[in-house]
RNA sequence: GGGCCUGUGGUCUAGCGGCUAUGACACCGCCUUUACACGGCGUUGAUCGUGGGUUCGAGUCCCACCGGGCCCA
């Protein structure tokens, strides 16, 4: 037997002579030789034995896949999507993070230095709300330092689950450089961005319009509100004019009355034409300003909405900021902080909104002004983390200015290429509709802190040195902070010199928004305030992989940042995939019931243990079951099944069914291979090429040729469809079948062939399945595919396309496989064993040079 | 209500104005063949969501409608 001797060819020689098949005749069976991949078929436990010992040595594994800043290669950065710990992490995004990883490492193929971070956002209300629930106290409660390292700890359990399941994955990422956005090097970054963006006027600050979660007390931007329909009472509710004309106006919110501005018609609306410069009296009482208002007219208002007249308060809208605005009106304060009236609205002050609304109508019927009260469904806005009925409140808060950079930010988009491109037009839709500033800052505690002290009466801002983190609510400037001017932003001079003359020193309470930190991650990565020479090499950050529901937030942010900061496009390549949908096309969510654990489609298989899966579709509960899934299938399936950009469908039944068969295949034409000696030099091809190995080579040039550039565009779908059908499919069917008689009769030249084939095909393939290859390439040939960092050289460039030899040879693909199959099937037409001789079979002109080998494969008579 | 995507055999999918619409899985039939029955081979199976239009010619371009998704009001 043959087997332990490689890879040295003179005891391997020796062996050859004592092989008793070389004497054997023609169609007499011996003993299979052992195959050196010994396990009898892919398993997950065998997948998690290579798993597990690919991780456990982390200097091995950092030799791998960790990024070296000073490499003479190409850098690649990756912006990767830095998941937000919750406890669960959604199998979408465990299939969308496979798949950056697929680009990861077929980028270190083509020879690239890749850098794809492991980063974890930790910032934001979400852990402040998981905290609270899990202690049934409100933030508030709480001493602020004390809740702070409640968040930070409990987060810190949920990032540890997180990091296991990437590994199961099997990320490459360089897990020891770890990022936290919550940790002071990352909140570092943050603030000094902000003290740059501030310095040149791009950050600003200003007392407008917010918008406001009242219950969780602080300002939320647009990209967080979303809307939730409730039913709401509209009240058609009579009003006078000064001359005890009556004029109907319906409102959803008659508790606004007192901070009502002006009252509008639509400039066309011939009813009211004469009502336009009357001026009316405010039906409900109020406190501390004039009760009279004047009726205007303007294009926003509906017609043929209630009566078509509209009362605009500050702020019960949207709308009523633009009119607001429009107007040139001064506001009114009707709501504070904690969202109850205010003096303002007269005897409902002091209750909350709800409260207010029901003792408005109370008021209004009583006093006989009510017309009718209608039940109605309306969209009411609220914030996306808390839930909570949002309000519009004028606050002096932080801004990023953006209004101004639309145009120039357009043309840095043009720059990006967009993977699938059609995709670019969520973003530009987004852009569209920007016509406010950012607000930025939070009154929430786990967040990164506005870097920001305040002195003599507020008239001057203390900064501190670009790269500390400060946290200034429980500090003083530190030593190198400096001294501005908090309206023109001058230089005043350094904190050191100016702290004893400097009054009322006080630190700013608030937050920033946690895509502050996110909008800089590609920043962070590609080595800004790390390291000049390196972010030179690796900006505009090579890729940014992520979800479409995101363009707006994550993407929108970080494409403003680095314009803003570096007037240059964030990313060279921008990847946006689909979500993953449950099995009827729906999105996942808890509500529905429809979700899939990540988990249990990687371990299903593991130790024997088979999954099961009960999901609410749309006719009632579905069983599903599957055998055996693991890492390297479900990876498969992600990169065959969908192209980048479609949304995706979840269905693990499905994935075994379609993918596990593909693993087996490629697992066998490996492990047949294994039994041969795999020849000393697999770099120059013999020269007694029989025809049909230079028609397979002639295949293969063109599916790596493919390979290849798919995998340069970021192309998975097409790279891995290639290699797939390559290995599944000619391969095995066609070519080893003509040459196994060869094979057994020890032909070097079909073993040479064999197994360039195998080791290049299954290195291009590593790429989506890592842990299938690394353990056939090492047990075959010795050497690790995954540590390939150089696509597979072509064998002959006659082979090409385009080239005269290897164009003719696929042209006779078609025939070949077409012969072959008619005598397949004519044999079983026939009732003739394969392995029996059959006559009359007429061979096409065009394969005459192929008759020995067909004569000899199918027993032609 | 608006914008942007999307809709191809039972299921998933290719297709980017031109012979008879690609492939996979499932189904059905046949086959133990010195890797693989978790395999091989061979059949069935699609009025390309619906209805109009442009064109010599439409799955492909345009319009409307219907279903799904994302985003917004």
């Amino acid at each position: 037997m043959r087997v332990g001797s490689w890879p040295r060819p003179q005891r391997w020689d020796g062996l050859k002579r004592c092989d008793p098949r070389q004497q054997r005749p023609l169609g007499m069976v011996t003993a299979m030789p052992t195959p050196r991949l010994n396990e009898k078929r892919w398993s997950i436990d065998l997948e998690k034995r290579i798993q597990e010992a690919h991780y456990s040595d982390p200097d091995a594994y950092n030799a791998r896949y960790a990024f070296d800043p000073h490499s003479e290669r190409e850098p690649f950065v990756i912006d990767t999507p830095p998941p937000y710990p919750s406890g669960t992490w959604h199998i979408g995004a465990v299939a969308q993070y496979s798949m950056i990883d697929v680009i990861a490492r077929s980028q270190r193929l083509l020879g690239k230095e890749v850098y794809f971070p492991w980063g974890v956002d930790r910032n934001g209300i979400n852990i402040e709300f998981t905290v609270e629930k899990n202690t049934k106290r409100k933030m508030r409660t709480y001493d602020r330092g004390e809740f702070l390292e409640l968040c930070a700890s409990t987060i810190e359990t949920f990032t540890q689950a997180m990091r296991t399941t990437a590994k199961r994955v099997g990320l490459s990422c360089d897990f020891d450089r770890e990022y936290l956005t919550d940790a002071p090097d990352y909140r570092s970054v943050t603030q000094a961005i902000f003290i740059d963006l501030f310095e040149q006027g791009d950050v600003i600050e200003d007392l407008r319009p917010n918008i406001y979660d009242p219950v969780e007390g602080t300002t939320i931007a647009d990209a967080e509100v979303e809307r939730v329909t409730r039913k709401t009472k509209l009240v058609d509710v009579r009003w006078h004019t000064n001359t005890g004309e009556e004029v109907v106006i319906s409102t959803t919110r008659p508790e606004m009355i007192c901070a009502c501005g002006v009252v509008v018609v639509h400039p066309d609306d011939d009813r009211y034409r004469d009502l336009v410069g009357q001026t009316l009296a405010l039906p409900m009482p109020t406190d501390g300003r004039d009760a009279m208002i004047e009726v205007r007219t303007h294009p926003s208002v509906k017609m043929e909405f209630g009566s078509g007249v509209l009362m605009v308060c500050s702020f019960g809208d949207q709308n009523d900021v633009a009119v607001f605005r429009e107007l040139g009106l001064d506001p009114f304060q009707a709501i504070d902080l904690e969202g109850r009236m205010t003096e303002l609205a007269g005897p409902l002050a002091g209750m909350t909104v709800i409260e207010a609304r029901k003792a408005a109508i109370e008021h209004l019927e009583a006093s006989g002004k009510i017309a009718a009260v209608i039940e109605k469904d309306q969209e009411v806005p609220v914030s996306e983390r808390g839930k909570n009925p949002v309000e519009i409140i004028l606050l002096k808060e932080w801004y990023v200015r953006q209004t101004h950079v639309q145009d120039r930010l357009r043309e840095l988009v043009e720059d990006v290429e967009f993977h699938p491109p059609r995709n670019r037009q969520f973003l530009l839709d987004w852009m569209d509709n920007i016509s406010i500033d950012w607000p930025i800052s939070r009154r929430r505690w786990y967040h990164t802190e506005i870097p920001v002290w305040y002195a003599d009466s507020g008239s001057k801002v203390i900064v501190p040195p670009k790269g500390t983190y400060v946290q200034p609510w429980r500090q003083d400037p530190p030593s190198g902070s400096r001294v501005l001017d908090r309206n023109d932003r001058t230089f005043l001079g350094t904190w050191d010199e100016l702290a004893s003359e400097l009054s009322d020193v006080v630190g700013e309470e608030k937050v920033f928004d946690t895509w502050m930190d996110s909008s800089n991650s590609n920043l962070f990565v590609s080595g800004l305030l790390e390291d000049d020479d390196r972010f030179e090499r690796c900006f505009p950050t090579a890729l940014r992989p992520q979800g479409k529901e995101i363009v707006r937030t994550w993407l929108y942010y970080t494409m403003l940042k680095s314009a803003l900061l570096l007037d240059r496009p964030a990313f060279k390549h921008v990847w946006i995939d689909g979500l993953g949908m449950d099995p009827w096309g729906r999105k996942m969510s808890k509500s529905l019931g429809n979700g899939i654990d990540a988990d249990s489609v990687i371990e299903c298989g593991a130790g024997g243990r088979t999954g099961s899966w009960r999901i609410k579709g749309p006719d009632g509960s579905v069983a599903l079951k599957a055998n055996k899934i693991g890492s390297e299938c479900f990876r498969l399936w992600k990169a065959c099944d969908a192209q980048v950009g479609d949304d995706f469908q979840i269905n693990p039944e499905d994935i075994e069914q379609k993918y596990f068969g593909v693993l087996t295949k490629v697992y066998n034409v490996a492990r047949f291979a294994s039994q041969f000696d795999v020849p000393d030099d697999l770099e120059t091809a013999p020269k007694n090429l029989e025809p049909e190995d230079r028609w397979i080579l002639a295949e293969h040039h063109k599916v790596m040729a493919t390979a290849r550039e798919a995998w340069a565009a970021l192309d998975i779908y097409t790279a891995t469809q290639a290699l797939k059908n390559f290995l599944t499919g000619v391969l095995p069917s066609h070519w080893l079948e003509m040459v196994k008689t060869r094979l057994y009769d020890d032909d070097n030249t079909a073993a040479w062939v064999l197994h360039r084939v195998v080791r290049d095909t299954l290195t291009a393939f590593t790429p989506v399945c890592p842990f299938f290859t690394h353990h056939i390439t090492t047990t075959v040939y010795g050497t690790s595919s995954v540590d390939a960092r150089a696509f597979p050289e072509h064998i002959d460039e006659r082979f090409g396309e385009g080239q005269d030899e290897g164009d003719a040879l696929r042209q006779l693909t078609g025939d070949l496989t077409a012969f072959n199959s008619q005598v397949w099937s004519t044999k079983r037409e026939q009732g003739i064993a394969l392995n029996q001789p059959i006559g009359g079979m007429e061979l096409p002109t065009s394969l005459e040079a192929f008759r020995p080998v067909l004569t000899s494969m199918h027993r032609l008579a």
